[in-house]
DNA sequence: CTGAAAGCGCTTACAG
DNA sequence: CTGAAAGCGCTTACAG
C-alpha cells in the first residue's frame, strides 16, 4: 500500500525541506519542538518507514556485525554456540543493529577462504564464535575491521576476546571435589583441543597443586580426536574416586560408560561436567556442573566490539565473564561413599 | 591498509570510466574480454571489495531475508529452529543473501509489535518460523512485502507456507505400529496445540480409521499446556500397546514416565517419536520415529520466498516437504510382546 | 566497445 | 529555526 515512501514525500507534504523533516525524526537540533512533531505525526501516518540502506552509505556504516561460527561446533547434539548466536541477536537490538550468521565450513577453513560477508562488505565488525586453525586465526587477522574472539583465545594473536573463565570455574569445582573429600581425581577430555578444554584442565590442576595431590598422567583421559570427534573413554585399571569432565556431553557418556562398567554413580564415583547444557539433566543422576553465562558473555562481546566499531584503538585484551557452579546429585562425600562401597559388597 | 577501494580508484589507474569497471567486474556486455580481464586482475590486486550498501541503494534489493521466530520455541532445550535457521542461511549463501534472525518476544507478540528489522526496511522478504497466534498473523499479513510460513501455515492467512508433511508421516507411522500387530494405540499431544501436532493426531485418526480401528478419546493424552509449556502426562488406566508421540522430547519423557509406572519399553508397550532429535537416542531404546528433512526445508523456503521477491504475484501455497521413517527399537512386534508378557510374570 | 549523466534516499556541513 | 548543495558508491539507460 504505502510504496516507499521517502523523507521527500513527507517534506513535500509538509511544505517543508527533506532536510528538516531528517532532522526532526533523528532528533536532531534546529527544527522547532511544535514542527518536529507535527512530522512524526504525519510520518507515521504516511506509514513511514526509514531506508536505512541510504542511511548506511552516507554513514559508511551497515549495522550489522558477522557472526562466524566453525561447522564443526554446530552438529544436531551441539545447539551451545547457536544458543549464544541466539543471545547476541537480542544483545544487538538495543544498539539498532544486526547480526548475520556465518558458518564456516572445514573446506572455507581449510583453504583459508574469508567468510563472504567479508568480500561483501556487509558487516562493521565480526565475532568469531568459536575455536578456529591457527592459519585461519593468521587470515582473520589481515582482516582490518574490528574483530573478537568469543569462547576462545589465542595467545599468538593479538585480538580481544571474550571467554568464561574457564581455569577459575574448573578450580573451584575440583576443590569441591576435594572438600567432599576426594583424592583420587581424574580429568576427562583432550587437553591440546581447545583452549578452553586445556584451560579447565589448569584449573583441575591447580586444585591438585594446592592440595599437595600428584597430577597421574594415567588419569588425565582423552575423550576426542583432533577433528573433535568423542572416542571412546578408557576408563583406567585403578578407579578414581571422582571424574572431572570437560563438557557435560561428555560427563553423559562417561556415566553411561561407568554404569555398563557395573559402577554406581555417585556412590562409586562422583562425575562433574561444565555448560549446565541439556545433558546436565538428561543424566541420571543429574550432573553437578558449571553454568556457563551465555547471555553476560554475549553482551560483553557486544559491547566491546560495537566499541571497537567507534573507536578503533580501544583494546580489551582477554574478557573473562564468571560461570556459576550448580550443585546436583552426581557428587557424593567420599566417606558416604565408602559405607556405600562396603555394604554394595 | 586497503581502506574503501571504490571503482573509481580503479578506473582512474586503468584509464578508463568507472561505468566499464562496473560492467567489467559484473560480467556484464559491453567491454572486450581483453579489457575485462585487465580490470578484474587490478581489482584482485587491489583488493577490491564491491560496496553492496551502494548496490543495494540502488536496486532497492537489501539482499537480506528476516527469519522471525518466537521466543517460546528457542528454550534451553529447543535447538530445532536454530538448526533451521542455519540451514537457511547455509542456503542463502548460493543467492548472495544473507539471512537476520529476529527472535518475537512474548511481549511483542500480544502486543502485535512486527520485528524491527521491518521498520529499518532491513530487508527483501520475511520467512516466520514457528507458529504465531492468529492476531500476530493478521499483523504480518500486513507487510506488503514477500512472506512465507515455515513449519506451520494457517488456513484463513493467504500466506504460502513450507512444512514437513506431518499428516502423511504421522499416517504411515501408526500404518507401521499397526503391522506390527498393535491396535491399542494412543496419541500423545495437545491437538489444540500448533498445525504440526493437529496434523500429525489426523494422520495417526486416518491410519486408525483405514484400519477399522476405533478412536478412543481417553487415549488421546494432552503433554502441553496453551503457552506450550510441557504438563505431566497422565497414563491411561487401561494401557495402550502403542503411543504415537507428537514430538521426540514428549516421547523420552513418556518413556521415563512409563519405566517409573513399572512398564517395560517396547516389551509392555512401544513407543514413537517424530523429528529425529537429540531425545531421539538419548532415549533408551532409541526411538523408532520421523526424520524431518531440515536442509531440504530450509531450501524449499529460501527458493519459494526469493521467487516470490523477483516475482512478487508467484504463489506456491502449501508446500509439502517428506520426511522418513527411522526405525529403531522402541517398537516391538505385538505377539513377541504378549510372549514377552508371559515369561516375565 | 566505451563513457557522461542521472539517480537511489539519506545526512552533513554550511549559509542564511 | 530552516534549507540548498554536495556526496556516499554504485548501476541503469542512453548517446556516441
Amino acid at each position: 500500500m504505502n510504496k516507499n515512501i521517502t523523507m521527500r514525500d513527507i517534506a513535500e507534504k509538509m511544505g517543508v525541506s527533506s532536510v528538516t523533516v531528517s532532522k526532526a525524526l533523528n532528533d536532531k537540533e534546529g527544527v522547532s519542538e511544535e514542527l518536529k512533531e507535527r512530522i512524526k505525526l504525519l510520518a507515521g501516518e504516511m506509514g513511514y518507514r526509514i531506508n536505512t540502506v541510504a542511511k548506511s552509505m552516507k554513514e559508511g556504516l551497515t549495522y550489522n556485525i558477522g557472526v562466524v561460527i566453525p561447522e564443526r561446533f554446530t552438529g544436531p547434539a551441539q545447539s551451545f554456540y547457536l544458543r549464544v548466536y541466539q543471545e547476541i541477536s537480542i544483545a544487538l537490538e538495543r544498539y539498532g543493529y544486526y547480526g548475520i550468521l556465518h558458518i564456516l565450513t572445514h573446506e572455507d577453513e581449510k583453504q583459508l577462504n574469508l567468510p563472504r560477508v567479508y568480500y561483501d562488505r556487509k558487516v562493521d565488525g565480526f565475532i568469531i564464535l568459536g575455536q578456529i586453525s591457527k592459519p585461519y586465526i593468521e587470515a582473520v587477522e589481515q582482516i582490518e575491521q574490528p574483530k573478537l574472539f568469543l569462547d576462545f583465545y589465542d595467545e599468538h594473536a593479538d585480538i580481544d576476546s571474550v571467554t568464561t573463565d574457564n581455569f577459575y570455574c574448573a578450580y573451584e569445582l575440583t576443590n569441591y571435589l576435594i572438600q567432599q573429600g576426594h583424592r583420587s581425581i581424574a580429568y576427562v577430555g583432550n587437553i591440546y583441543s581447545t583452549s578452553s578444554i586445556q584451560d579447565r584442565y589448569l584449573g583441575y590442576y591447580k586444585s591438585l597443586l594446592e592440595h599437595r595431590i600428584p597430577l597421574k598422567e594415567s588419569w588425565i583421559l582423552n575423550d576426542r580426536d583432533d577433528e573433535g570427534s568423542f572416542i571412546d573413554i578408557d576408563i583406567p585399571e585403578e578407579l578414581p574416586t571422582a571424574f572431572v569432565c570437560n563438557c557435560d556431553q561428555i560427563a553423559h557418556l562417561l556415566v553411561l560408560k561407568l554404569k555398563s562398567l557395573g559402577h554406581r554413580v555417585p556412590e562409586d564415583c562422583s562425575v562433574v561436567g561444565f555448560d549446565n547444557d541439556v545433558f546436565a539433566t538428561l543424566t541420571e543422576p543429574h550432573l553437578t556442573t558449571v553454568e556457563v553465562d551465555i547471555e553476560k558473555m554475549a553482551q560483553t562481546a557486544i559491547h566491546s566490539l560495537l566499541r571497537k566499531i567507534s573507536s578503533p584503538e580501544v583494546r580489551f585484551g582477554r574478557v573473562l565473564v564468571q560461570g556459576k557452579i550448580i550443585y546436583r546429585e552426581s557428587v557424593n562425600e567420599k566417606n558416604k561413599s565408602l559405607q556405600d562401597e562396603v555394604s554394595h559388597h
